[in-house]
Parts: structure tokens; sequence; C-alpha cells
DNA sequence: ATGGCTTGAGTGTCAAGA
């Protein structure tokens, strides 16, 4: 089974990238965020002719996020239960044998704004979401936007971010929480090429000087973990076209 | 120099992203 998530930054924009990839790469899942739009904007119609079912919780303008399966996926949920939030950035539903848990995770703007507040108060109502939901989906997969730069590896420049929006310590330790919780960050279960990164800002040739970060990811309970043959960034579809500014990550399962 | 692109909204120009 293979699993992937990508912050398509905008699906109406990004829906030829999205479908060209989907015949390429054929997963069984795929994860998006941000994209960008209500239901009755959202091409349900084109999915399901390339093949795949769609699940969405969508919002004008920002976030927004979708579950594709080329199987039927169950049990489906929206938001955070109890976290009161206009903002739609969570939808999980299981897919064959896996509970898949798509997330966009707020961005945060700076250290010390609103934003960061709401920010780190969303993330501690997700691990203790994810605390009860462990023991009822043993095979639970955590894939999204994380906004998250976990460690110094994953970041090109660590001395210019020290501190920063994406890499502040409480962040950092609100990614630790959901390692504590059992998840283990798929990408890090395999040797990987240095300076590996699955976002690359549109300024600045970031992406052709590869001045990134590691903010989207994969991360598996310990059933799934034992499962997982591979877990990689796959970088072309950055390379195209009006590209988004995220790579999608994979990660494949035995059945 | 706090910018540099890209998107959606809406038709001039700004918020937001990361």
């Amino acid at each position: 089974m293979k699993i992937a998530t990508w912050n398509v930054n905008s699906l109406k924009v990004r829906l030829p990238h999205v479908l060209e990839w989907l015949a390429d790469v054929q997963p069984d899942a795929l994860c998006l965020q941000e994209t960008k739009t209500e239901d009755k904007g959202f091409p349900f119609a084109a999915l399901e002719a390339a093949g795949y079912r769609a699940l969405h919780n969508g919002q004008k303008t920002y976030n927004g996020v979708a579950i594709l399966a080329r199987s039927e996926p169950v049990e489906v949920m929206c938001d955070l239960p109890g976290f009161e939030d206009p903002q739609k950035r969570i939808i999980a539903a299981t897919v064959g044998d896996v509970r898949l848990v798509c997330a966009y995770m707020p961005n945060g703007q700076a250290v010390g704004s609103d934003k960061y507040e709401y920010k780190l108060k969303w993330l501690a109502a997700l691990a203790a979401w994810l605390k009860e939901e462990l023991p009822r989906h043993p095979r639970l997969a955590l894939l999204g936007d994380f906004n998250i730069a976990p460690e110094d590896r994953d970041v090109h420049d660590p001395a210019a971010w020290q501190g920063q929006i994406l890499c502040s310590e409480p962040e950092r330790d609100a990614f630790r929480r959901f390692v504590d919780l059992g998840l283990a960050d798929a990408f890090r279960l395999f040797e990987q090429p240095e300076k590996s990164f699955s976002w690359w800002d549109y300024r600045m040739m970031a992406f052709r000087r590869n001045i990134g970060l590691r903010i989207d990811h994969i991360l598996l309970s310990p059933e799934l973990a034992g499962r997982c043959r591979t877990c990689s960034i796959d970088k072309a579809p950055r390379k195209l076209e009006r590209p988004s500014d995220h790579a999608p990550v994979i990660a494949e399962l035995t059945d």
C-alpha cells in the first residue's frame, strides 16, 4: 500500500499536476492540504475519472484538506473534536486497514504572535485527540503539512532559522509529543540524502539552490512503522511549470 | 533593504503563506 501527502497550494491551479502525479505514482491514498476551495469548486468528477474517490473538508480561500483513495474510505471524520475552529485543517478516514489522518497544521506566522499561540494550542489539541485515537486505531498514519522542521538537519541554514517560526523549540516539542505517542517519522526510518527538504520558497530561486525545509511528514504508529518499506520526497512536481511550493512525500507499506 | 513569488479575492491591491 502506497500512501502520500502533498500540500498543493490551491487544487484548482494544481489539478493537472495532481492528475499527472496520480497516474505516474498510483498511490492507494493521497492526502491533500490547502485545497483553498469549498466543495462546489472541488474537482470530484475529474478525480473520479482518474480512479479516485475524494473526501473533502473545504474552505474558501484558505486551508481545506482532502483524502483521495482508490478504494472506498470509511469512518470519515472532519475537524478536531472539542476544538472550536472555523479553519478546515483536518480530515480522517479509514482506507483498507489503515486509519489516515490528514492534517494542515497552522503556519504560526511569527514566534510570539496570536497565530503562533493558535498554532501551539492547535498542536496540543491534535496530540490529545491522537492519544485517544491510537488505541482505537492501531494502524494509524498522520500525514500532512506540519509546518514544523523537526530537527536542524531538516533546515537548509539552521543558524539563520534558529528559534524562528517552523523551527522554534515549542514547535519542535509539539512534534516530539507526536513521537512520544509512538508515532515514527517514516522518512527517518531509512537512510536519506543530506539536505532533504519538502518545501522551497517561490522567491530567490530557492528550489534551484535547494534552500528549503522539511516540513511535510508521514508519521506512523508502531504497527505501520513495522510495515514501512520506503519513504521518500518526490521533487519532480516541484520542477514543473507553476508548481506547488511543496513536494509530495510517499511511504510504502507492506500489505 | 524585512523585499524577493504565488494564490484568492475581485478589478486595485492586499492578506497569507513559510
